[in-house]
DNA sequence: AATGCTCTTTAAACCGGTTTAGACGGGAGT
DNA sequence: ACTCCCGTCTAAACCGGTTTAAAGAGCATT
């Protein structure tokens, strides 16, 4: 570990001064072709790379993206969203030299971990992920002057782009996939009304049974969590006329829906049919097999990550992007009502 | 989003100079009293921060510490070690004006992660999870001159402090606890042998049997995912005298396991008793709730981050800490073998 | 020979902190 | 009155890049 080349060395080496190094380094025109040729070939004889520290002081730049995540085990832990979204971020970031930084602060206290991001420089831009309605984030970016791309559509005026993907089409799927067995007694589980993706599962959920002449036996509110999702079912069984089938908002609250119901004493899908929303690992694996709605949150990464990049470099009005829909799983779980 | 005050403003305001400013705020000594108070009522004043990137060139630190992890959906995503491991770490870090850097990289090529994580200088050192045997990364670190800490306690010498939780008292308590439900066919599906964690919880398993006088039924290798619990489960069922009770390596596996016995016409715990690692969120609301074992993977990220910081601030053999060891969770997938 | 005009290249300032060597002023010691 | 010393404080160098203003070289014009 001798301590690695700085420009000097290379500008030493190569006969140039330190400015013609950067000028080469950067490929900015004014340089004759041949001394470009022996800079570069200085700096690779040397092994330099430049030093992010430097270029971060003098350009004003991280070369770094933020995530803000609550500490909250209910959204962070086993939630399928977030390690394979982050996974998508990361596979764009690594090859251009950007990295990711996590904040991970208390439920309740976002606001802290995007502040402190942007007091301490750490970033050059934070996804917003998550989203609720008339979020207060945005307010707080702008003031932070913190760029951003949005994770799903805010409701309110919104500087940053969005990238979005549709969770009503997988929802309208799941529901008349059931219709289509013969449920007319359908509930549905929902997330927390804050939530953007929530209640657009939900309304879609509501509307499309209306479009079928049904109204849902009940829609319960749970909070994404097994726990929730326990409740939540306990809930719909025991109504007088319990539902012959449950959409649930996620799959975890429906793969802990599926075990409350079988401890019961019912059988799904014969007696009660399961869907959930994710299609988490454990949806194929578990016993019956989770009927569920697929989405791509590799890809909504990359293409999160992208598009933030292109407002952190000054880019403006970057267009939103809409991904394909979330798609139809059909599994063990969901099946004909009983007669 | 006016430009941030500077170090210099803050010394022109107080009427000294910028190295007395730098000088009151690291409170080092040689300052009078009065000129500390004067130095810290203008910077509070203004507002002042010092900028990170300033900080970070001429100390030469980058404030940050460093994780990777690999891209494999089977070690990423669903697995609720990572989650709350990195809440832990956060919970120290962000007291502290650290950031956390992931780096994300395809399974297999770790070395790259760590390499960019050295060459880009982004952070002060990084932990060392999912320690295998006789782990190369080890050298690679050490030829890096990047600090570190193990998860675990590597099976070569290290110079890195290690932060251990020790796996074999919880598996030596779920075999005690079938043997004494009088199961004497007990079976084991294992993670990946490459694994340090996995190979602990498999002689554990296999030196506890044989403590009882008993051979294992079969030791299957799973990879923790959902999917090798299900083929490993198979192969099990498939035996000619099959086990009346199996012990997964995580609770992954053991979920995935408990769908393929249903599947399979099997009743849990009535003609299988199944236990799981992790008590994950979906180990309690799954039917039957699954025996496994609980650790506290929060506060090993909080140790492991304690840990790293003391051998960042060059402090010269730092100990090795020991967990208080993960304990047995006795829900109801174990039950009486059948008659 | 002087002027003008490109085309290259460099010196130096700058980013915003930390750190070191030394300047300054006042009181004690002789 | 002259040193010496100590407690305070400052100027300037430094970290390793980027960027700007200007210098220098080469060539064609007049």
């Amino acid at each position: 570990m001798t301590k690695r080349p700085t420009i000097a060395d290379v500008a030493r080496r190569a006969g140039v001064s330190k400015g013609s190094v950067s000028f080469a380094l950067n490929g900015r025109p004014g340089l004759a072709q041949a001394t470009v040729d022996k800079i570069l070939a200085a700096a690779d004889e040397l092994g330099w790379r430049p030093s992010n520290r430097a270029r971060s002081l003098s350009v004003s730049k991280a070369f770094a993206l933020g995530l803000v995540i609550t500490r909250d085990p209910a959204v962070l832990s086993s939630d399928p969203f977030f390690p394979a979204f982050i996974a998508g971020v990361e596979s764009v970031l690594s090859t251009q030299g950007q990295a990711l930084v996590l904040q991970v602060v208390a439920d309740g206290s976002e606001a802290d971990g995007y502040r402190r991001l942007a007091q301490d420089a750490r970033v050059d831009g934070v996804f917003l992920s998550d989203l609720r309605h008339d979020d207060p984030r945005i307010e707080l970016l702008i003031e932070l002057g913190l760029p951003a791309v949005t994770l799903n559509r805010p409701d309110g005026e919104s500087p940053f782009p969005a990238v979005t993907l549709d969770d009503r089409p997988g929802t309208v799927a799941v529901v008349e996939h059931l219709l289509e067995l013969g449920h007319t007694r359908i509930a549905h589980v929902a997330g927390p009304p804050a939530f953007v993706h929530a209640t657009a599962r939900s309304t879609a959920f509501v509307e499309t049974l209306a479009g079928a002449g049904l109204k849902p036996v009940a829609v319960e509110t749970g909070d994404f969590t097994a726990a929730g999702g326990i409740e939540a079912t306990h809930r719909l069984l025991a109504l007088p006329q319990p539902p012959t089938a449950i959409v649930y908002a996620n799959d975890r609250m429906a793969i802990a829906g599926l075990g409350a119901a079988q401890a019961a004493g019912l059988t799904v899908p014969d007696d009660l049919s399961i869907a959930g929303f994710d299609d988490s690992e454990l949806a194929e694996y578990v016993h019956p097999g989770l009927t569920t709605v697929r989405a791509d949150p590799f890809r909504f990464g990359e293409t999160a990550a992208r598009t933030l990049n292109r407002v952190v470099d000054g880019d403006t009005d970057v267009p939103d992007v809409e991904l394909p829909p979330a798609d139809l799983v059909v599994r063990r779980s969901t099946a004909a009502p009983p007669a």
